[in-house]
DNA sequence: CGTTATTCGTATAACGTTACCCATATAACG
DNA sequence: CGTTATATGGGTAACGTTATACGAATAACG
């Protein structure tokens, strides 16, 4: 059997076997070696190590998949443009580095046709775990999956569910804060921007933005106005808003489901001439680099996203380890006060006011 | 065998066997159809189709790495904050999608040693073709590679080596495009701000950028200067841009190597109360989202990130379908001129000047 | 009608791991 | 000394595909 290999002119792939070969040892040393399993004295784990190195062996992830853990997990995106995702992903990453694990990540581009293709690949590769960040799916759709692979969900609403876990910012205060800041400032005209259903399901993050501030906006008794809504993929996006500016009877603050759409609104005020903050106060979501530039200075909430990602990080090792129950993970949002929003002093004591505490993690 | 499981109480992961039984043909039968090989009649086909439906069958990736393709491609990038990668990918999504190919993200972060370790994951996981975007890595090592997986790296001008394809935009050009156009406003004094070594390599397109320019200031007969440059993690990099907006001796017009850093500087000079373009004319790279907004404005130049996108993933389904010859494509950037240019309607001429034409792409 | 292609379908050996079970040697114990 | 633990190592079926080789049936041909 050796023999015939060794005949071979080109240079085969080193496996384990060529290890085993080498170190003078078993393919079962060798494996209990890589995944240091109980039963190998330190003479031969030496051995092993040692060929290992000189031969630069690397075991096939494939192979792996097929009868054991991969070290990989998957992350599911919804898309890359939205800018608070590279902090979620730097978090996963400095928890995975450190732990042996490799991230692989997917881009669903807000397709759930894509989405679903992605995850089914994600778990046909035998990865040992997936994050789904801010998924469009149904909560049934991802428990189906969650009984073949472990997930974690962030930015997904849904306590409820047992069969996986989730670790979001608290939205609800994240739109509070937004309207408190702005009645600090004597506004009583507050509105939202939101997006139209389709792209937001029940648990998602803007529909529990926009709870959060209904709720805040009755608790402080002031007008309840509906919530402007508007397709992530109108045609006519760039209009709507136009007219939403033009609309003398629109409110004089506007808190904006994103950054994105709040860096939009703010670019076409300024172009329309309409001053921000003196004629719209504007309140944004993410906290994304932009919103901080000096000649953009939009106040912004801020949801901690590297947080986010570590803690998902965290929750979903602990899930591969063996955690059955479900954990639903809460961290608390920041106002980061800025121009758009009016004078600043107000806006900080708010900001004091909510101190941001964490829901310790547990095991 | 098959009365064993039937046996089992819970429902056991639907494999090709499943099908196989359920449609009452050879196991072969169904891989075949799976792999649309020859040799399969239509009514076989259509009986397998119907099973694989009914039954919801999926191909474990992991089984078909071990043995043939699995349908999935990794992409590495660098970091996920550089604001040209999202419209790269969606570039190689477009592509890719319709091909049933599906594309799997790495992050390097800036790091060679995760660099590495990602590209071998995926190697590891027999992913049929690799995209490294703005590699790192010395030839040598991604030639290495190479031979093992179809390999396109995108941003690596290395016209010398012959195992792996790029695609690039063509850098020299798009510096020469902001001097000329610079030089067309009447400016004289035109400098450059660049990255240190380390960061960047003689292959990458930061490097190439910088010859670009000194070739165009050289054929433009202007001034010399030195290249300013600044490192990536240098901690007091905002005390670096603030001296060097101070410093009289400062060109009047500058070329920035990217976005990332030409809004850091504009904003900057913004807070310096240093008037752009009055006092500092700025020309960025990339064409980001950001410098669209109505207070920034900043001219840019589009290295058409989208189409270096598709054409990348378009030459690593080719790569991977057998072709053997390396590939070397190279696409025309363009300049978007706005306001931090100085005077547009001079600078609109140039851009026609220099009018966009791209490489054929060729089988 | 015999010979040769062509078409369709199957059996089976890889692919490179891991998990389970067993074999041996040595130590511990009564 | 016989019996039972405890380490340490190896043999070998899986895991779920694909690729090769081959058999059988039918068609084509002179």
């Amino acid at each position: 059997m050796t023999n015939r290999r060794a005949e071979e002119p080109e240079r085969e792939r080193v496996t384990i076997r060529t290890v085993a070969a080498h170190a003078g040892v078993s393919v079962t040393a060798v494996s209990k070696v890589t995944r240091n399993a109980y039963g190998v004295s330190e003479a031969l784990r030496k051995k092993v190590e040692d060929s290992i190195a000189i031969l630069g062996y690397r075991p096939s992830r494939a192979a792996q998949g097929l009868r054991g853990k991969t070290h990989t997990i998957g992350v599911l995106l919804i898309d890359i443009r939205n800018p608070f995702l590279p902090d979620v992903i730097g978090g996963i990453n400095d928890v995975m580095a450190p732990a042996n694990y490799r991230a692989m990540i997917g881009v669903g581009e807000s397709r759930s046709q894509l989405e679903t293709s992605l995850i089914e690949s994600m778990i046909d590769y035998k990865m040992d775990g997936l994050v789904l960040v801010a998924p469009s799916l149904p909560a049934d759709v991802i428990s189906d999956y969650a009984r073949q692979i472990p997930i974690v969900a962030v930015g997904y609403h849904d306590s409820g569910v047992k069969t996986f876990d989730t670790v979001n910012c608290n939205d609800q205060k994240g739109a509070a804060l937004a309207v408190e800041a702005f009645q600090a400032q004597g506004y009583l005209d507050i509105g939202m921007l939101s997006l139209v259903a389709g792209h937001a399901h029940k648990v998602s993050v803007v529909r529990q933005r926009e709870v959060g501030f209904r709720k805040a906006i009755k608790r402080a008794g002031l007008e309840e106005r509906p919530i402007a809504k508007i397709a992530l993929e109108a045609p006519d996006r760039e209009n709507i808003m136009r007219d939403y500016i033009n609309n003398p009877s629109r409110p004089r603050a506007l808190f904006c489901w994103s950054d994105l759409d709040a860096i939009k609104l703010y670019d076409m005020a300024t172009d329309m001439g309409v001053k921000v903050p003196d004629e719209l106060a504007i309140i944004g979501y993410d906290n994304s680099p932009t919103t901080a530039l000096r000649r953009i200075d939009l106040a912004s909430i801020d949801q901690g996203g590297a947080r986010l990602g570590e803690l998902a990080a965290q929750t979903l090792l602990s899930r591969i380890s063996g955690r059955k129950d479900a954990v639903k993970l809460l961290i608390e949002p920041t106002l980061v006060p800025r121009n758009s929003l009016g004078r600043v002093d107000a806006a900080s004591q708010i900001c004091r006011m909510w101190e941001s505490h964490e829901v310790a993690y547990e095991r």
